[in-house]
DNA sequence: GAAAACGGATACGGTTCCGAAACGTTCAAC
DNA sequence: GTTGAACGTTTCGGAACCGTATCCGTTTTC
């Protein structure tokens, strides 16, 4: 990765990238359910309900109800595997996928304005 | 311009800090949550509700009932302003401190690629 | 001194979330 | 077939949070 950042850089990145998400008017995201979103998108598939509580070290209803939540918000989209039906297969969608890129670049942009 | 890094870089880093903050067994702070936390510990005092609320963009309720809830946690203190008795002064502690500077040392240590 | 303006907290009805436990469905083993 | 395990969801009581509106104490204005 090596990025070199100093402290008061990292945690000014962080409160700008913060507050500029919740000026956006975008849902209000916990660290939860940013975990999730980022871990689907980018860890490769395919993510079971199971394997996303596992990585995240949370019960499984924590899962179940944040993918309620951000699917209700078509970040993220829910289907049977059809070679084991006890399977959910959690997908990404179109808006998700937007919403992750810009992001993404949000945060690019920020950093590349800290101060020294 | 001083910290240089890609998108994908950065959602990289986002998810690690969010994994990382998930699996600690810290409360699971919002993005709002965490903009305030970070705006009192960053930006120059005094901190008041309507000072927040207007750099955040929200109404004042929502500052106040996020410093209900991080006040618990004993991340921040309120203190009534003596010279404008009509004010309330939000004032940093030890323990909230020391969690935005350990916040901080493993961003930093994320996007160097190191262990912690 | 009375009235208006200000700052923050509170009340309200509603949604989301929590951990723990129980539940239905699906698959695998025998 | 029947049993047992695996997977995800739902339930429960309880807590936190939402936006809107209102309330209370304080300060300012006239």
């Amino acid at each position: 990765m090596s990025v070199h950042m100093r402290p008061s850089q990292a945690l000014r990145l962080w409160q700008e990238t913060a507050l500029d998400e919740v000026r956006s008017g975008h849902p209000d995201l916990s660290f939860r359910q940013a975990a999730i979103l980022l871990t689907i998108y980018l860890d490769p598939p395919p993510h079971t309900i199971r394997a996303l509580a596992a990585r995240l070290g949370v019960t499984k209803p924590v899962i179940t109800r944040a993918l309620d939540t951000m699917g209700a918000m078509n970040l993220v989209s829910r289907h049977r595997d059809p070679d084991d039906r006890r399977n959910v297969l959690v997908r990404r969608t179109v808006e998700g996928a937007l919403y992750v890129e810009r992001f993404g670049d949000r945060i690019v942009a920020k950093a590349a304005g800290l101060p020294l």
